[in-house]
DNA sequence: TTTTGTAGTCATAAAAAACTGACTTATTGC
DNA sequence: GCAATAAGTCAGTTTTTTATGACTACAAAA
């Protein structure tokens, strides 16, 4: 019943680090969403097939705590939630760019 | 916020492909320590404490089958097998390196 | 006050990844 | 032939991650 820390005893890898940030089926996903504008859960929940609510909620939260993402209410027609890349999430993008050239 | 659908098969995003290339638990690690000179089976199992013969046999296939690590027959006093970064596995250095920037 | 839209949570189930220990294969040295 | 070293494989278990469906919360419109 006991959960294991994300975090491991020898962690000495910057990189490493790094990349659990994005680990898991969707993160990177959403992370690239992110960079195109604004995100809604209905419209993620919407876009990435296969998914699911529970999980997509999970690893917003996650890219939230870490940073890369920021979580704005919108008091508009109909109130609603936005998702912004945040400065730290914006200075992952030329790291991305480099990863799709060599893709 | 118009985005193509995102499916398992139709993986879109190059970035995601490489980071799916290095994730689980252990393989950025695996990567890393390469780039300090090539592996030896029993000397990752030593080193990576923590894991275990199984996880490390496969990570380290699937970093062969990817194209970032080459297996080697070594054919001197014991007989033994070493790991080598490919040319295509030093081209992932310099975003290593930009990710420690920013770790 | 009931319905609609948006954004979730919760308990549980299923699937994927990692771990364990016993067993295998190949080569060299005695 | 027999033991030692190196590099694994295999079957089974445990742990972690992801998926499902029912339910909740809140604001605004009807």
């Amino acid at each position: 019943m006991t959960t294991k820390k994300i975090t491991e005893e020898n962690e000495t890898c910057p990189a490493q680090t790094l990349l659990k940030m994005l680990s898991g089926k969707w993160k990177p996903e959403i992370f690239r969403l992110a960079t195109n504008g604004p995100l809604r859960f209905s419209g993620l929940l919407r876009e990435i097939t296969g998914s699911n609510k529970q999980t997509l909620s999970v690893a917003l939260k996650e890219l939230e705590e870490i940073g890369l993402l920021q979580k704005v209410i919108i008091k508009e027609k109909p109130l609603h939630i936005e998702y912004y890349l945040t400065e730290n999430g914006k200075s992952l993008l030329p790291i991305f760019e480099q990863l799709e050239s060599l893709g």
